[in-house]
DNA sequence: ATTATTTATTAGTCAAGGCTAATTTTTTAT
DNA sequence: ATAAAAAATTAGCCTTGACTAATAAATAAT
């Protein structure tokens, strides 16, 4: 697998994440930031090697196969934006560009020691489950609150920003690891948020705030 | 810079470290292993980048810029190789596969944070001085025991295997960090040496462990 | 000094991955 | 049901970085 069609995959398997069956040429292009003619000429290839289904003009689908291969990728993207954060105190969206570059790494072990040097963590930073190694994903995926919509409810199980000021902050406003919470309003211009928490106390916060507290919805 | 351009620079340097004045395009050819055709395609565009001076058919002499690229690629190769070994536990003999991949990542903000969280690392696993951010070099190599010459002389300054074993193995022996020597004898079949410690002791080791001390000569 | 040999360069090809322009297929609208 | 629009594919070209075969230049040997 070249780093192209790590990336052609990963594409794919991000698109049909939300639950579609298939996925067009012109939604790969446009993820990909290509024309749909290159990408018409790697579907090819990739259908070649049943990494997906693919019946022209009619969209793809992923295999089995693929959906492993681009798992493995989106599991050494997040390991090493773990990284990135917890050892070299890069901020939470900082790390995009840099871990798209190192996912293509290739090396088993070194991904083998990563894991186990971060402490095996089931989450990145911005708090989308890791695969294990062999693409099993368990855990449930957060969400930053700044991104739930009026009347969803969820549970505070992290913050991205762990900075004294941040923690400081949340603890003076009475907001806290596990406390449940619901949304109770957005406001569209700025992205502010008010919410409810433990079903007693209105809390109001700006986007900034809201974007650094993931939850996990229920 | 491409991924490509990076590595042909780095083997001009290497190649041109040895004091010698221009490299042949057969030398480039056999480090970079490809054919001398497509060494001569290089050349001529690193020579349009004056990362190199080219003369046709008398070889090459790199540039003051083109050092400086070299160096910076060098100084990520070894970064890299401290962090595979200090950090991921890699023995230092494991490394460079790997820190071949990971020298190419473009992001100097990484580069800055990774020597940080190393500690400003003087040295790589294998005793070769790390150029700084200006591509400096102040640290003087070290070399492996054994690759030293009879009746040379240096001085201990460290170890590349630093597990509870050998530590102890030589401290048994009578070798440690500072002590100063003088190689006495090599055989040849083997890579076993001799060598006069502190010009008192005669200690012989095999190659397995010559390779794994480091010699500051004098 | 001329030939032989070695070394280096050019010419032409290939695969990967991109592009534009032209064409084909599917979908939508009348 | 057919025409128009949208989407997808193909054809052909470009660049990078390899290669082989053919050629040219420099060096070595007689």
């Amino acid at each position: 697998m070249t780093t192209a069609e790590e990336n052609y995959l990963k594409a794919i398997y991000h698109l049909s994440e939300d639950g579609k069956k298939s996925v067009s040429t012109n939604d790969v292009a446009r993820e990909m930031k290509t024309k749909p003619a290159s990408v018409s000429d790697m579907l090819r290839k990739l259908g070649e090697k049943e990494m997906i289904e693919y019946r022209k003009y009619y969209g793809v689908h992923i295999t089995e196969e693929g959906k492993r291969m681009a798992l493995q990728t989106v599991r050494k993207h997040r390991l090493w934006e773990v990284f990135l954060v917890d050892k070299l105190n890069f901020a939470w969206d900082e790390v995009h560009e840099v871990a798209e570059e190192l996912e293509h790494i290739q090396s088993p072990l070194l991904i083998q020691r990563l894991d186990a040097y971060l402490n095996y963590p089931k989450f990145d930073p911005h708090g989308d489950p890791i695969p294990d190694e062999f693409g099993d994903v368990k855990a449930k995926p957060r969400v930053a609150l700044n991104e739930m919509e009026i009347d969803q409810m969820g549970q505070i199980v992290a913050v991205k920003d762990s900075s004294a000021a941040f923690l400081k902050y949340l603890d003076k406003v009475g907001a806290y690891i596990g406390a449940r919470i619901k949304v109770l309003d957005k406001v569209e211009f700025d992205g502010s948020i008010e919410i409810l928490v433990d079903q007693k106390k209105n809390l109001f916060m700006s986007k900034e705030v809201a974007v650094n507290i993931l939850i996990l919805q229920s």
